[in-house]
Parts: structure tokens; sequence; C-alpha cells
DNA sequence: TTGTATGCGTTATCAT
DNA sequence: ATGATAACGCATACAA
């Protein structure tokens, strides 16, 4: 049943160099003798050996997707995405869901990389270390494959990055509560990696840039595993029940509003008139709130889609842009005057 | 910088076959030998060719994911989980999402086939046919290796079954519905496959027991591409305004019950007071809505686990059953009495 | 256009 | 305990 190049050469009555040629189809055949060996090969249901193959060409055709965490709707749509797209273009994709944890990262890279897949793409600046000694992993791997950030910023030979200027985004969002006469802007956020950082920056830059003084008393930060939607709620009512006052939220992530939504809720407060929220990644969860969410959106869709003709350009040996910026986008919904 | 079995064979002064044993930690081999072999391997950064393993042993210690969507939330969060659990045993995971597509479905299983992955899991009913001979392209797969279905059932040799009881979960749920009060539950469902029917016979079933007639203009089917939150919002509306009553809305899937919220706040209706929802799956999305969804959980975590058992099981020529049924349960949030 | 022969880097089977 | 060597199944340079 497990039919090799040599069956079908015999069967076909030819050697296994015309049967290989058909399979990759060679210009080099004549008509008839293609005919007669298609007809053994549809005949024997045969399929080459993919490990033989890959041993030889030294490639299976597969790319490496690393992700902290498929089950987080932002990276699950770009998992989604990249996938399809990448399969449509002939290459498999070997899934590798790290965590967050610097070790578990190295240890998925080193994995992917004794797979000899053609390339790999790390799913968001998680990846990247403050530290620059902490991404020698990285720009190990780059020395044997072309690797892609996803949302990532990170200058080395070999390594693309694919992102959305988050800075710009996040000024964006916070110059609209500011100019819709909010004063006082509850930043929640749990992250402090490079994108968490610009994001931060540019609800700095929006302050500044109207002469407004940020209180930081504002800035509140939740660690990934304190972040579910009861816990930012709670935190909220005793922030404000210490007496802090604001009258808008702006969070680096759309579950985050979702607790700031549910505190609303436990404080009557009313949404947008008396608190104004704002989330980020124009998620799938915007729609289901109640208000419902308004969001930032990141261009996830145009990321993943250059992401895969970039990746696709550099295995074809095509010079390709090392670094692609996208302008993110204020998606008005109900949270927002 | 390409080191082969070769190269640190002569740099050890020993055969490829001493080198192959230490790495396979054969129990062969004096300690000095090994230790002097070792400090080459390590000293030169040497990683085997996984190609050339795969050929000798023909396999790559892979797992087949397929998967219909991978930004369903509850698809994703099996995902990671199969992921997670796979990896840590020793085996990758290639990915792939097919859509739901009979036609895309085939050519998924027929690539991971080519590919020669050690077995494969199907997430989600979706994947089995009604008509018996459109699910052909399982039987065949079976064939050549182990499948494992996520909730889905399908009697055949070597495919594997590990589902919840959707009928006993629903009936219980409506059960509860009609037992606080409810008399005219609408029923929200897109799916006609396997588990969506036996859904629908639970509902069915938990009337009957109760001597309770239904209403068949109480069941409601939306197609894939037109249930989003919005339209399943709408078509409520629409409904009521035609004059249909029903003081409960029951779902297949939390995304629609979350629709139903929509309505009920459009409606002007006090949920669970005038309004009960129940959803299905026991998603994330559950605590993000207002108030809070009530939701069957289906054990989606110990179908995931159960999984990984039983596929490493059989690949260990264990026997192992061909079924496993786990029994869903209701959990109470804010959208019931 | 077609066939022959070799290489790819392991693992496994024999000897020794 | 160790070494020599034959698979494994394909692609490809070269010969015809």
């Amino acid at each position: 049943m497990a039919m090799n190049i040599y069956d079908i050469s015999r069967r076909a009555g030819v050697s296994i160099a015309t049967v290989s040629r058909v399979l990759n189809n060679s210009p080099h055949v004549s008509e008839v003798t293609r005919k007669k060996v298609m007809a053994v090969i549809e005949g024997t249901g045969y399929v080459p050996n993919a490990f033989a193959r890959g041993l030889g060409l030294n490639t299976m055709k597969t790319i490496g997707l690393l992700c902290p965490d498929a089950s987080d709707p932002y990276l699950a749509q770009a998992l989604t995405s990249l996938e399809r797209n990448f399969r449509q273009k002939g290459y498999d994709c070997l899934l590798s869901c790290t965590g967050r944890e610097l070790a578990a990262r190295q240890q998925g890279v080193e994995l992917l990389k004794s797979r000899h897949v053609d390339g790999m793409v790390l799913m968001g600046s998680t990846f990247i270390e403050d530290a620059s000694q902490g991404n020698d992993y990285i720009r190990d791997a780059a020395r044997s494959m072309p690797v892609i950030l996803l949302n990532g910023a990170f200058s080395c030979e070999n390594v693309f990055c694919v992102l959305c200027d988050d800075q710009q985004a996040m000024a964006e969002a916070t110059g609209a509560l500011l100019d819709s006469g909010c004063r006082r802007i509850l930043y929640l956020y749990h992250s402090n990696n490079y994108s968490g950082r610009k994001k931060l920056a540019g609800y700095r830059e929006a302050h500044r840039e109207r002469g407004i003084e940020v209180d930081e008393k504002l800035l509140c930060f939740f660690s990934q595993d304190k972040s579910s939607v009861h816990q930012v709620r709670d935190t909220l009512l005793e922030l404000a029940g210490n007496g802090l006052e604001f009258d808008a939220v702006l969070t680096s992530e759309d579950i985050l509003s979702v607790g700031a939504l549910k505190y609303a809720r436990a404080a009557g407060k009313k949404v947008p008139e008396e608190l104004c929220v704002i989330g980020y990644n124009n998620s799938s969860l915007c729609p289901c709130t109640e208000p419902e969410l308004t969001s930032v959106d990141n261009k996830l869709q145009a990321i993943c889609d250059h992401i895969v003709t970039t990746m696709l350009g550099v295995l074809d040996g095509k010079e390709m842009p090392q670094k692609t910026v996208f302008t993110g986008e204020l998606v008005r919904r109900e949270t927002t005057m």
C-alpha cells in the first residue's frame, strides 16, 4: 500500500527520474510519457514521501508560528489569517504556543530551528526583551532562517518587522478623549514591552501636545494573571473608593476595557455621559459589550497579509523592507461621545 | 557551520553508530565514550537533522490539528490546550484552518496525510457529514493514522471520539428554564451537524419529559455568515415585531446569546426578569456581557486532555476506548433566575 | 527526451 | 562496547 517512486517507475515502465520529472512537472518530458506516468500515479494513489523530499531539498515548506497564547482573541485572529495565507501559498504552519516566559520562548524557537522550518514569525512584541542580550535567541535564529516580528521592533540582519504605529494610534485615541472634554483619563495596561511602552508614550504625547499634565496616579498596571474582567472592575471600584477621580478610561487591550465597563455598571456611572471608554485592538469583543466598545483598530489584517508577502519574498531571495509600519485608526462605537 | 553526524564521529574519534547511540541514549555505550562524544556535540552545537531522522524513523513526531476556524473562541481555547499538551509530550503540531467547506476539509486532511503526521485531531463535529459517503475522507485518513474527533461521533476503525453529551447538557439547560417558569423558549442555532442535532434533541427532550409541547416557530436557524451579533438582534426584533412571543432564549453558542442580550436591550426587556438567556460553551465571552451570561460548560479542558492521552496511548500501541463522553454542566450567572 | 548514479543524514542490522 | 554498512525515498547532475 505504501508505494514509492520505484514502484511507480516500474509500473509505468520508465525510470524514477522520469517519474520525478512529471511529479515536479518539468517541461522536459513528452506528453505521452507524462500521461502514462500520471495514469499509474492516479491509479495507485501514490503520494511522494515528504520526509525523503525534505531530506533532499532541505526544506519541507513549513513556517513556524510562535504565539504566546492562541486563546487571546487578537492573536487567534492573527493565527487564522497567517495560517490561511501561508497555506494558500504552499506553506504549512507549525504552531508553538509558548506562553510569555523567556525560557519557554527560547525553547520554542530552538525546537522550530531544529525542525528546519523555512522561516518563523514571532507573534507580538512579547518576544522582545528589554535587555539586548535577552534577544540573543532571536539573533541566533535569524542566522539560519528569516524571522518576522508581528508588532515588534528589533533591528537585526534577517529579521523583519511588521507593525502598527502604536504610539500614534494611542495618541489619537487619547487626543479624541481630551478634545471631547475629558481631563482625567485613567490608563489601564498590562505589559511593559516595546509595544506597551509605545502605547503609554502615545498617551503622554497627546497630553503634552495639548499642554495638559499627566497625573501619574492615573496610570494603572495589571499583571497578566491578575487582569480578569472582575479583577479590573474591583480594582477600579477600590481606586474610586479611595478618592481617585477620572472621567474616562483608556486601555491597552479591549479586555481591560470590558473590566472598565463592569466598573461603570457597578458604580452606577453612565457610559459615555459620565465615563468614556476606549479599548485597543478593535477585537471581536467590541460589538459584544454594552454599550459597544470604541476601540483602536491596529490593522491586524493588513499586518498579517504583509507578513506573508514579506516572508515569501525573502524566501524567494528578493530584497524586502526590514520594517513596515501601518497606521492605526480609531473606530467609534458607543462608549465615546 | 552545518555539522552532521560524520563530522561529530570524526572529531570524537568514533563511528557514526556510536554517535547515534549517545544521541538516542542507548545503554550500550561506555561512560567514557559517551562523555567524549557529548563533549564534541556540545562544543560544536551540533543538532541532528530532523529530515534525515524523519526519513529513517518514518515519523517526525507531529500531530495534525484541523480546525475550521481558529478565531472562534471555543476552538481557539481547544487549540491552545491541545498544542501545549502535545508539545509537552514531545509532539509538535501542524495547524490547518480549513474553514467549514467539505472540499477544503478534505484537502486539509490530504495535506496532513501527505506530510505523514503521526495522527490528527479533527476539531468540532463540523467535520462529520450526514451522508456517510461524505466521510470517506476520514475513513481513508484513519487507514494510515489514528484520527481523533473533538466533539464528534463517528464509528470507524482507528478513529476515536471524545465529546460532551450535548443532548443531556442542552436538556439540562432547557429543563432549568422550564422549571423556573419559562414556557416559550426561543432556540437559536447555526448548525445542523451531529452536535447541532443533539443539542436540539436535548431541547425537545426536556419539553417532552415535562409534557410541554414545542412550538416549532420558536426554532430559529442562523446561517454561519448571517449570525453576527447585530444580525441576531435585528432578527429577534423582527420576530417579536411580528408577534412571536417568548420568555427565554437558549442558544447553541455563546455568541448567539450575545445577540439575544442586544435584542433585550433594544426591546427594553429586563434580563432575567422578563427574559432569561442561556448560552453554550461557557466561553470567555460569558463574563464580558451585561448581565453576565449563564452558559453550559461542555468540559473542553477535560476533552482536550483526554484527546492527548488517547492519541499518545494509541501511538504507543495501547488499547484505547473508541468513545469517551463527558457530561456538561450548567454554569449560572446573571441571565437566569 | 530519458536513464543512471550519487548524495542527502539518519537509524538499524549485523558483525566483531 | 564498537564499527561497517545497508536501508530510507527522493532530487538532480550527468550521460546517453
